[in-house]
Order: C-alpha cells, then sequence, then structure tokens
DNA sequence: CCGGAATATTTCAAGCTTGAAGGTTTAAGC
DNA sequence: GCTTAAACCTTCAAGCTTGAAATATTCCGG
C-alpha cells in the first residue's frame, strides 16, 4: 500500500479553509444584523460602530480619533457623521485650542437611541452565534487572537 | 432545547465578545488582502471571489448561479461582471433555449489571470492567519461551524 | 392561444469604503 | 519672523453592496 498522499496538503491549505470559514460566519452573521439593523431601527452598521465609539468616550472624540479607533479611512468617517448630524444622533464641537480639529458627539438623543440599538444588537449576536457553549465561545476567541499574533503589530 | 439564561454575566456578552473577535480577524485579513491584491494585481476582492466560482465551475454558470453560490444579490454581480468582461477576463455567453439567462465563463486568459492570482492569495492568507497550528486551525474551523448551526439553514 | 405567475437579469438610488488630492491651520526649525 | 513640515479634515472618483423597481422572457392553467 504505498502512502503516497496527493500533495502534501500545507498548512497554507489549512490556513485557506479556516479563512473561508471565519468569511462565512462573519457574512451570515453581519448580513443578520444589517438586515435587522435596517428593518427595525432603519439604520447601518457602520453607523452603529461609529455610535458605539461614541458612547465609549462620552466626552467627545476627534474625527481622526475616531477613524484610528474604528479602523477606517478618514472619509470614510466624514460622511457618517455627516448622516449622523443630519438625524441629530450627533454633533460636531469646534476644538477651542485648534480650528483645524472638530469634537463629534452623541446627542441625548443618540445616546437614547444608541442604548435601545445596543441592548438589541447583543441579542442578536448571541442568536446568531449561539452554538457555542460559554466556555468554547471564549476559546475560540483566544485562539483567533492567537491566529493573527504573527504580524499584527496593533493589538488591542 | 439548550435554552439556559444567566443573569448576571450573560452567554450574550460572551457572545459578543466573540463576534467582535472574529470581525477583528476578518477586517485585519481581508485589509491586508485587499491592498495586497489592489497593488500587485491591480483588481479586488469581489472580483476574484468571482473568478474564483467561475473557475470551479470551468462550464459557465448563470448569473442567478453565480449570486445565489457567493451569496450577494443579483444586481451585485452585473457589475462585477461588467468590468470583467471590459478586462477580457470573463464573458458572457448567450443560453440556447432561454432568451433571458446568460452563462458566464472565464476566458482562456482569465482562468490564466486566476491561477496566479489564487497561488498568490493562500500564501498571503497562511501570512495573515498562520499564527495557528494545523491542529487548532482545523479545530477553529469546526467550532466556528458548530457556532451557526442553530439558525442555519443553507450549509454549503 | 391568452393572461398571469414565475424566472432571469438589469437598472437605480442610497450608502459604505478606499486611496489620493486639496485646503486650512498649527507646529517647528532656523 | 519665515518657511517648511505636520496635522486635521473634507472632497473626489471608483468600486462594492443592498433592496426595490423595471424589463424581458418563459411557463402554465384554462
Amino acid at each position: 500500500m504505498t502512502k503516497e498522499h496527493p500533495a502534501p496538503s500545507p498548512a497554507s491549505k489549512e490556513s485557506l479553509r479556516l479563512w473561508l470559514r471565519i468569511l462565512k460566519v462573519q457574512r451570515m452573521v453581519e448580513g443578520e444584523l444589517r438586515e435587522r439593523f435596517r428593518t427595525e431601527f432603519d439604520t447601518t452598521l457602520p453607523r452603529f460602530d461609529v455610535m458605539s465609539a461614541l458612547y465609549r468616550y462620552r466626552d467627545g472624540m476627534k474625527m481622526s480619533e475616531l477613524s484610528r479607533a474604528l479602523k477606517v479611512s478618514n472619509g470614510n468617517v466624514t460622511g457618517i457623521v455627516d448622516r449622523l448630524a443630519e438625524d441629530g444622533l450627533a454633533l460636531r464641537v469646534p476644538v477651542p485650542g485648534d480650528r483645524r480639529a472638530a469634537m463629534v458627539r452623541l446627542t441625548k438623543r443618540g445616546i437614547e437611541v444608541f442604548e435601545a440599538q445596543a441592548a438589541a444588537h447583543e441579542v442578536w449576536v448571541h442568536e446568531a452565534l449561539g452554538g457555542l457553549e460559554g466556555e468554547e465561545s471564549a476559546m475560540v476567541a483566544r485562539m483567533l487572537d492567537h491566529a493573527l499574533t504573527e504580524g499584527d503589530d496593533d493589538a488591542q
């Protein structure tokens, strides 16, 4: 019996399989969340992400801080904040000592709206990912972190 | 079936943490891949995805099959295939018995180009996710699958 | 054969995303 | 003080994405 394994199935194949799995889960969950946010709150995931950051930093963030925190481009944040401001959920406040910068913060209504959305979001995520028991869930999270320790330079 | 509801530190928090971890890995890897595809092949991930499907189905796919396989909207595929066709990488072929439908397939050059891209893609993914040894990688993949068995109806 | 339902695809508006370019304002070196 | 660099933000073009509406074609019951 010749033990002739076809193509030594290199480690890169295993990584590829993992990557496709991650992508599949991500797309499925994100699709679910997008649909829910759209129909139940008439909003989008990017808006929720921005509001989430602003909720954590109640005193406000500069546009640049926001884009760094969310790891999206500068120009991207501009448009999203524009729309949040139009809807009265966020607000641009001039920075006293610096006429270039602007602080962004949630309005009172923005805070209320976000809290409702965040509660629903947590439930939705759990519904989508509930297939893992607490211990497994934590383990997967840990291993995922470990997966990109190589080549990752700004862990958070 | 397994309906637990621990009050203090609910399981949903654990799911949320896992979700954020998945998102972080996905964004990091996808960002890396996008940058590489852009600079080294002057293409995009969505284009690569479409070509990948067409490479698997050498005889061609209908637009609707394509959008179902990639799990993206109908209208989405139209634009991507348009651009691939403009670049001479893909081709629309009329279906004999049905004047509504069109088969899409890679051109000879499309096949060559895709093979080069796919080889690089595999390496890039491994570089990005290489932090896990083969066995761990397989385990995470398995658990991720399990994570959404609840509520998942079209596994593939 | 006719008319409506189903299928296949495109078009469209709105929003997200990036990378690059532009415009201000501030900081730093000399 | 002046000049140059840096920091901050916006604008822009191109592409992706969705959901909904519009076309076109085929299928099917009667």
